[in-house]
DNA sequence: TTAAATCCTCGAAACCTTTTGAACAAATCT
DNA sequence: AGATTTGTTCAAAAGGTTTCGAGGATTTAA
């Protein structure tokens, strides 16, 4: 009965029309059977199925995509960034569509408008059903033009108009959280390493250590504000190199993420300063070789896979028309041996 | 369910037709001056590209992809390990794939073989043109069974069957490199700490490990080679504790991967050891952090990101069908801090 | 120079495979 | 028996690609 190989390349194709045949039925009964869009005959259907097992038939994903409109597929924007925190979230993302009948294709923005509008463009005329941005330079005009024609979800940025799309973290809470952790440990000159220079998050960051600070009646000092770089660990380290060669005094550090934080780790041991006794450092990300730093770093965890997972859920809901809740997930102070009280 | 206007571009969605009729030729020419099938006519050719423009025509996806039977599409099976290696990879499959007329529709494996086998079939579904596999516990016959039906690459793992379609660095030979590189600094007792269990890389850089012992006259000692596992950088430093407590003496310590690398610096640190004065640490993978361990992690440079960029160039050449020569990417020592001669 | 062979372009129509709305037949309810 | 319900078939999309062959232009052979 089986003699077919359904494994082999020279396996012939079987259509529905094929199936059809072989049950005794019509080409859309055996459509009905395979999307369960009407209900069939029990014997019928049984029929169907059983021919189906046997000639190893798969439905053409071309066809079905044609009739039907939809390619069951999300577009992924992504940003080339190598950041760990982004690929986490790409993860995320991942696991959840492997759930799902729906399969991701990736595009990659490089975190510059006009290469995120060629990518967008891709994923548009590969008709995908969902978007999900991650991130990204794409310009908020932009964004409001490709929500409106699709389902979108943006991780890790706020756009103000596209409200209940946004999954991000309260990033001025959680800078003022890593502040106020420093603060509370008795430091009064936190010096402040910040992300790229425009970026949101490094703004917000950077707003929440202000407001720390300020609530704290502790002057804020423009001197150790330094301009970072989130992707480039070197500019944590020229940053602090620049602030122990001024003169600046500070007992402790913020860094924007992880990855400045280790820059500016390791220039505080090329000039033979100790962490955490001469100086507390905190990072942001939790990146998993923090754990690992020498001492292990103390720093604001953001659950970016779960955040990847949770935008894609959201982007299934909205596709499929249902309701849904935006959740706001939570930045969690890991506290571990890079911080410690002033001495 | 029910179509009315749908909210999205207001745009009428033209179809070949209209702009065969604008264009006053028939659909096949305008496929023809679409494809560059066959030469048009020049003044056709104009009239036709016109009316494209003229109308902002796309020609569906899914009915270029059910006519022709190609879906421009690659599929990559990844590992879910966010292991900073494998993530460089994909960076590298997508920075190529980009410049293609190529999407990549990622799937995930979860090194897990069944769970590759359900991600390979998804791909298969979506009748991806190619497949390119990075790393991944799938077994080898059906590795072998999937690249005899559509063009397959391995990226990170040799398939002795799959000769010529595997690209990979030579483990055996770097983690002869790594250990020699230590030799040659004057040690004698080097530790290994392997990656995870059975797995090809951490196999191959193990025998190179003891290829270098033995040729230097190194007696092995099997009480200083660790079990690690590459994605969990406790299990470096618990390969450390134990040598310590053991009372095992060495000077110097090879780790299969970075993570493991910083897992095992993190024990010595806690241990009081010095690195390098008292212990100089070697990695594998040159992972992003590496260059900002204190001391900054001499290692093996692995050049992921260049690899699955040229994973993806030799499947698209595989797919045209064109010649290509599959490259032996290089692997280098970056020497760095954490190792010195021996005192 | 002319007839025959070859080359190019291009249109008509077939084809790719499935979904789906309309029409219809059969079975069930009133 | 007529009105409903159920289940099914038919045929029309969906929107391109591609084979086939026609017709004119060009080249070759006689």
């Amino acid at each position: 009965m089986n003699n077919e190989k359904p494994n082999s390349p020279l396996r012939k194709k079987f259509t529905i029309a094929d199936i059809a045949d072989r049950a005794n039925v019509s080409k859309s009964t055996v459509s009905r059977v395979i999307n369960g869009s009407t209900p069939v005959n029990q014997e019928k259907r049984e029929a169907v199925l059983a021919a189906m097992k046997e000639t190893g038939f798969e439905p053409n994903f071309f066809a079905q995509s044609l009739a039907s409109g939809q390619s069951k597929t999300i577009g992924v924007l992504t940003q080339n960034t190598g950041s760990s925190n982004y690929d986490a979230i790409s993860q995320g993302i991942l696991l959840c569509l492997t759930q799902s009948p729906y399969s991701p294709i990736f595009a990659d923005g490089q975190w510059k408008p006009d290469v995120g509008d060629a990518a967008v463009s891709t994923l548009l005329a590969r008709k995908i059903d969902g978007l999900i941005v991650i991130g990204s330079a794409l310009l908020q005009d932009e964004l409001n033009r490709v929500s409106q024609i699709l389902p979108t979800v943006v991780v890790g940025r706020e756009i103000d108009t596209l409200e209940n799309q946004c999954l991000y973290i309260d990033n001025e809470q959680a800078g003022y959280d890593a502040t106020k952790h420093l603060i509370d440990l008795g430091h009064r000159r936190i010096a402040h390493i910040t992300g790229t220079k425009g970026h949101q998050d490094s703004l917000r960051r950077l707003a929440g250590y202000r407001r720390a600070l300020t609530e704290a009646n502790i002057e804020i000092d423009e001197a150790i504000i330094c301009q970072g770089q989130f992707s480039d660990g070197n500019s944590g380290a020229k940053a602090v190199e620049m602030l122990i060669e001024k003169g600046c005094e500070f007992t402790a550090l913020f860094a924007s993420n992880d990855l400045l934080a280790f820059g500016a780790r390791l220039a505080l041991y090329r000039k033979g300063l100790k962490v955490p006794e001469d100086i507390s450092i905190i990072g942001f990300d939790d990146q998993e070789e923090s754990a690992f730093c020498t001492p292990p770093l103390t720093t604001v965890k953001q659950p970016a896979c779960e955040m990847g997972r949770a935008a894609a859920e959201v982007l299934l809901k909205l596709i499929s028309g249902q309701e849904y809740q935006m959740p706001t997930p939570p930045a969690e102070i890991i506290v571990r041996e890079s911080t410690q009280a002033r001495t």
